[in-house]
DNA sequence: CAGTTACTTGCACTGAGTGCAAGCTATGCA
DNA sequence: TGCATAGCTTGCACTCAGTGCAAGTAACTG
């Protein structure tokens, strides 16, 4: 399955990894906005050219690799089985989101940059719509529709739907602290949609 | 209760409707990506600087008054009788957005915009945000959450669906060329999350 | 050891957006 | 009528993100 990375992957992966990690520590001090691409470049070693090499955009350091999570719970959700309704295998799919790499502490300092940089925030439901169409086929089928060429608009709904949850759950545990269940704030939410 | 626009106030207001107008040109035929404030400007005749003036960004061009209309939206939620469901209450509101003054033919150059440029796309999902928060207190009332301070994340995951849902109308509406009926494009959204 | 391949970098450029200060204009008041 | 003033317009200079190009350099392959 995983063919094995070459060197040259591996130092790249490596190198990205140091990357975000100077980054995040700069957005802590100083905030997201307030923190050039220069200063980053800086202090990690590189130049601010080769700093474009590793990451598309600023906004790219704090959102993950769009298109590989996004593939990951796509074949999550394709996982699930057959007879599943629609609502519990997006669930069960968006479950394996959860970053294990990542401390409370560096997935709160995350959520707080996505609070106060809309840029960040405008990225990261442009991110959500690239998943509305990866996710949808599969919603599609669950949900007893035709399948289509174009997704069919009410799957595209329906896993937008599901995503703004998503983000809601998120958002309320950053704001509890971190006190509060994400799986709990999910499912309520979700529940007051159906109600 | 609506204060008689001073004279200064009206010219500015078709200012900013020339402004638009010509950029919409511009935008039909070169594509928004690739027309500049600068041609923008030029067009109209004002200086670059001017420009910024009337249109805090580009994007704003094809947007409309965010906060303005948003906040007619909520005004609309708050006038629906006291006892509406929440979703029935929130579908009144949204028809009233339909905007009156615009050509089906302009609506569809609206939303092709919104397609090929992923930067408009991006701001026009933050407005939706901004609509969320303005939208939630009403919605919450009517979902028989008690009142909070910060905005319930369950009334929050309830206006982002219902803002999907009308997205996804919205878009298959643009998709068919204004064939679909985007009133039951919406109530079948609505009612595939709900099933 | 030679040749290819990929990484790094500097340079120059575009384009959005902002702050500032100077000039112009219409409005209001004496 | 004439002057003060508030607001509009503009140019200028600047910041910052992001891109294309070409030259240099390090590393892997035969």
């Amino acid at each position: 399955m995983a063919d094995t990375p070459t060197l040259r992957e591996r130092a790249r992966r490596a190198a990205r990894a140091e990357i975000a990690a100077t980054a995040m520590r700069l957005f802590a001090e100083n905030g997201f906005d307030a923190t050039t691409v220069d200063q980053i470049a800086g202090a990690v070693g590189i130049s601010r050219r080769s700093f474009f090499h590793y990451f598309g955009s600023k906004e790219d350091l704090v959102l993950g690799d769009t298109e590989a999570l996004g593939e990951s719970v796509r074949a999550a959700l394709e996982a699930r089985p057959d007879d599943e309704s629609a609502w519990a295998a997006i669930r069960a799919a968006f479950l394996t989101i959860r970053p294990a790499d990542k401390t409370q502490e560096e997935q709160l300092t995350l959520a707080r940059i996505h609070h106060e940089a809309p840029s960040v925030r405008a990225r990261h439901l442009e991110k959500h719509l690239r998943w509305q169409e990866l996710l949808a086929p599969d919603i599609q089928r669950r949900l007893g529709l035709p399948a289509t060429t174009t997704p069919d608009p009410r799957a595209l709904a329906f896993v937008a739907a599901a995503l703004a949850c998503f983000d809601a759950a998120v958002d309320a545990w950053y704001s509890s602290g971190g006190a509060e269940d994400p799986e709990r704030l999910f499912d309520e939410a979700v529940a007051t949609l159906r109600a």
